[in-house]
DNA sequence: CTGTTAGCGCGTTCAT
DNA sequence: ATGAACGCGCTAACAG
């Protein structure tokens, strides 16, 4: 390995000088600089950020975890942090944890041995907590996204899954819909028990009764297995007329399922939920959705963490931004 | 920060003492051990991995380049990979380069500056040739995946693009079709030459003309605009009354700018692709497809990654495996 | 403008 | 079974 060592004998300088010439910093004669500016491209010299890392107490590098990497929402958020981490010179590592917590567990191990700079956070869940706890109490900068967890304070960004759900409900009410059921992540999930209450505050609004037999919790992920879902359908009765999905993915498994069943959307039974389904969207975009802005999750979060590394220390108020819910009404819902 | 020393001074012993219980290496008696360790927790000490990668010099660190981190293709294959590694206590960093040999190039630089142990690269094209000769200079061992590099000889893992080809153009021959389009991407990129030559070798054993207003080469990645694929359409005189598309992106944007035009697949025109379309092929499978085994080349691909690592220096034969394509076939072909 | 010294946190070598 | 000295590659602080 070439180290600035080699570079400094070879061009007659010392390391030291060698390091200023990398860096730009300090005063360096013209000559000098380009004298070892050579030697540096004739020996393909690369910097050793492990020990530049060291010494300077920082890593230049981040972590963004998600729960799901198959998720276009979560692809598209990695996306708008990628590209803000990269502007700032930041590099970004992406971690997966499948809504699974030991998995969590292990990239939090991961991210304090690394000293990466700052976290980027789509927790798995309330029972996240402790990881968020074992973070702050290393001095690790981290901004939640698309969830809260109950018990710490933080920057967070967030889609406003309350409004959300009273608005993907109005639409099946205005369609003659009464009995609307809900298929939705589990409630040990902030943005799910949002969603939860804005069902319900919509169908109190408009005077509907609340039916739990209607609501189903399962995982926002994909699973290998239908039988919950298909359970769940076979036991309402009566079979409500619509569903909201809480996220894409529940929203395609349900369509799934439906479609075994011979149900047609919108023909037979109507159906919203949040989240666009990538390529489905553009191909046939037929299903009246929330879409949230995917990349300004990432892209907002990744400003609102380099914010906190930047001002290093200096305690500000903690920021929430809610990021507001579009509507988007195609033709999944019949008119009753 | 918690260092060796902090530990050592509280539990009484010698930072060395501290190092070996760390990593479970020499003789250390059982009452020092417990005695350390019980200093480790109440401290809250985490091992600094930048310190402990500059003295071992390897950083257990891999590095995953895909070129379109919202295709499904990619971000299976990414699980593939994960899994493999986190299965042999390697973490894994994603590059993401959107099919752009600049972006490539500095993923390229931040791979070498972290002294990366090795990559799983899914190159831009052949132009990534400089590229991976720099890795190669470097002495970073790394593994193609799913597109090879002209110039340059590696571990590789591949699809059979060539073979995927000719059986789609059969299907669509099968059907009665003679004027078959095929949308490719650009045959800079090896995937896209073989499929080409397929399709050429298909047409021609089945006496059918090669004509090249039918072929378009476009980017494999995602496009904000349709035009180039709108002209297209437009150009070939007489249509073809079906179309090959070189992957699951150009199959989606072939199909936007069909239904643009009123045209519906199959009833008016059919299509076949490489890759199967995420959700969409769940909920209304109706392409008929190659469908890649996209986890395979992630998860084989990192063992191949991790053999080469394993067997440092030793040199042996590079390996090249193709995996077969499977065809499935659904309605998106009329019989004519 | 340039060089010397010291130390970031840890593991290897050689003593004890 | 445990410790002291040294070095991994680099930069901050100071000296000249």
């Amino acid at each position: 390995m070439v180290t600035i060592y080699d570079i400094a004998a070879k061009a007659g300088v010392s390391a030291m000088t060698v390091s200023r010439v990398i860096n730009n910093t300090g005063r360096i004669s013209d000559k000098t600089r380009t004298k070892v500016k050579r030697v540096m491209d004739e020996l393909g010299y690369v910097p050793n950020q492990m020990a530049r890392s060291l010494v300077l107490q920082q890593t230049h590098l981040l972590f963004l975890m998600i729960t799901d990497i198959t998720n276009p929402f979560y692809t598209t958020l990695a996306r708008g942090a990628e590209d803000a981490a990269q502007k700032h010179g930041y590099r970004l590592l992406f971690g997966n944890t499948d809504e699974n917590l030991d998995k969590e567990k292990d990239y939090i191990d991961t991210i304090l041995k690394t000293r990466a700079d700052g976290v980027l956070f789509a927790p798995a869940g309330d029972a996240s907590l402790p990881h968020l706890e074992m973070l702050r109490k290393h001095g690790v900068p981290f901004v939640l996204l698309d969830r809260e967890v109950p018990g710490i304070d933080s920057d967070v960004v967030l889609g406003d899954s309350k409004e959300g759900a009273r608005r993907l409900v109005k639409q099946l009410v205005d369609g003659g819909h009464r009995r609307i059921a809900l298929l939705n992540g589990s409630r040990t999930i902030s943005s799910a028990r949002e969603r939860l209450e804005g069902y319900r505050e919509a169908l109190k609004l408009n005077d509907l009764p609340f039916d739990e037999q209607l609501v189903l919790e399962a995982s926002f992920g994909p699973r290998s297995d239908l039988s919950e879902i298909d359970a769940w359908l076979t036991r309402m009765d009566p079979p409500p007329t619509a569903f909201v999905a809480g996220n894409n993915v529940l929203a395609v498994e349900l369509m799934r399922s439906l479609r075994a069943r011979g149900l047609r959307v919108p023909e037979d039974t109507s159906l919203v939920c949040f989240d666009e389904l990538a390529s489905y969207a553009e191909i046939d975009p037929f299903l009246t959705v929330i879409a949230q802005q995917a990349y300004q999750f990432g892209h907002l979060g990744m400003q609102m963490l380099l914010d906190r590394i930047q001002s290093r220390g200096e305690a500000s108020a903690w920021r929430k931004v809610v990021l507001p819910a579009e509507l988007i009404v195609r033709r999944s819902v019949r008119q009753l």
